[in-house]
DNA sequence: ATTTAATGTGAATCTCGTTAACATTGCGCC
DNA sequence: GGCGCAATGTTAACGAGATTCACATTAAAT
């Protein structure tokens, strides 16, 4: 039964701490909710979670997937809405992320954090992590759309990432306009993406 | 007397618990050192911070004020060893930077964390913070050097320390190379750097 | 039906931040 | 030089929260 619960056995525990784990760090803003609460939540004594987790940490762990599968998601609704192979799928792609960071501030944060399991995770995401390959495609249909054959797409995307990533960051810690109050991130990246989207064609086309 | 110690009063106690709790950071390469050791480090009681310190946080935004000083001055001496308006003081400043995220880990993110106080903190920050006015200055010069008088500097800066952020904090989480393990920060920071200025000052001169 | 492994429970433990009540001492003031 | 006060330390204790242990319940396989 994956019901509310009869009694004892709650039938989806698991899932059920994921999720009121996600809602708390939602509430607070933050990553520090108490393991008893989460359970609480779930409608468990505190001791119910160590069934299913090893720690807390491991908790957390499992939350931050969800927060990179949701990035992933808004990633792909992003390029959907616009052409392929256009230069404004790559800008919405940062306006997306820029926004991702804003609206959902303590999982964007967790999803980027090592946590000690980094190194292995590699090794098992054949896959995409927070809608990075759809970013890639991205920047090769443009490449292609321009003629460009020689320009490393993942490489230049990674250039793209790290620059939305780096505004990203410092804007959700209030430092990125710490000396020019009329800076705005979205600008800032719109015109960063210019330039290296020009910039490398260029250089590759020579 | 600011001396070792006689038998009940310290004499220097806040410093000496700020230079503990640095210790203990670097040397669990993590942010969560506890309040007792750093005391006993110090030679104290687990209270004593208590008179110094209203709480963990307040030692800790503390700390981070040596965090930051480190890196201005690592960027100082950086500037020092390279001629002004020089591509390659840019390039060096990036490399310090990347350097540093590498080597002080645990300070680095420190250093740019909100912790609540930075609204309040931008107020009195008429000088530097972590040296980033160095970078605007070397940007300045380099525009000067080549007859770049449109190009605002502080924009052009943030841009470029927002992508060594960006490399910086995602090589630091084993996320850079995700999907190419041939991604080299200090070459594609190179890269982005290059771009970005040659991109700035045609687009200022046209 | 019975056995077994999985999943919950409550009580207890441990670490750690923080506070409270009391002790010691540096220092300005007479 | 001695007195009183504010600053600074001390020890003991509290409280929150993570984690574990021994025991209870139940789903499922045989």
């Amino acid at each position: 039964m994956s019901q509310a619960r009869c009694n004892y056995h709650h039938g989806d525990l698991r899932n059920a701490l994921i999720v009121a784990a996600a809602e708390l760090i939602e509430r607070n803003g933050t990553l520090d909710f108490s393991m008893a609460e989460a359970a609480a939540r779930a409608g468990v004594s505190a001791a119910a979670p160590y069934r299913h987790f090893a720690d807390k940490e491991e908790l957390l762990r499992a939350v931050r997937e969800l927060a990179i599968l949701g990035l992933g998601h808004a990633a792909d609704k992003t390029a959907a809405q616009h052409s392929a192979g256009s230069i404004d799928s790559i800008l919405a792609m940062g306006h997306t992320y820029l926004g991702y960071a804003r609206e959902k501030r303590a999982f964007f944060s967790l999803m980027w954090e090592d946590r000690g399991d980094m190194a292995e995770r590699r090794e098992n995401v054949a896959e995409d992590h927070g809608g990075f390959m759809i970013l890639v495609n991205a920047v090769r249909a443009f490449c292609e759309a321009n003629g460009d054959t020689a320009t490393n797409s993942l490489h230049l995307a990674t250039q793209i990432w790290s620059m939305g990533h780096g505004i990203a960051t410092l804007e959700a810690n209030q430092l990125l306009d710490l000396f020019d109050r009329s800076i705005q991130p979205e600008a800032l990246l719109d015109q960063s993406v210019r330039t290296m989207l020009a910039g490398m064609v260029s250089t590759s086309t020579a």
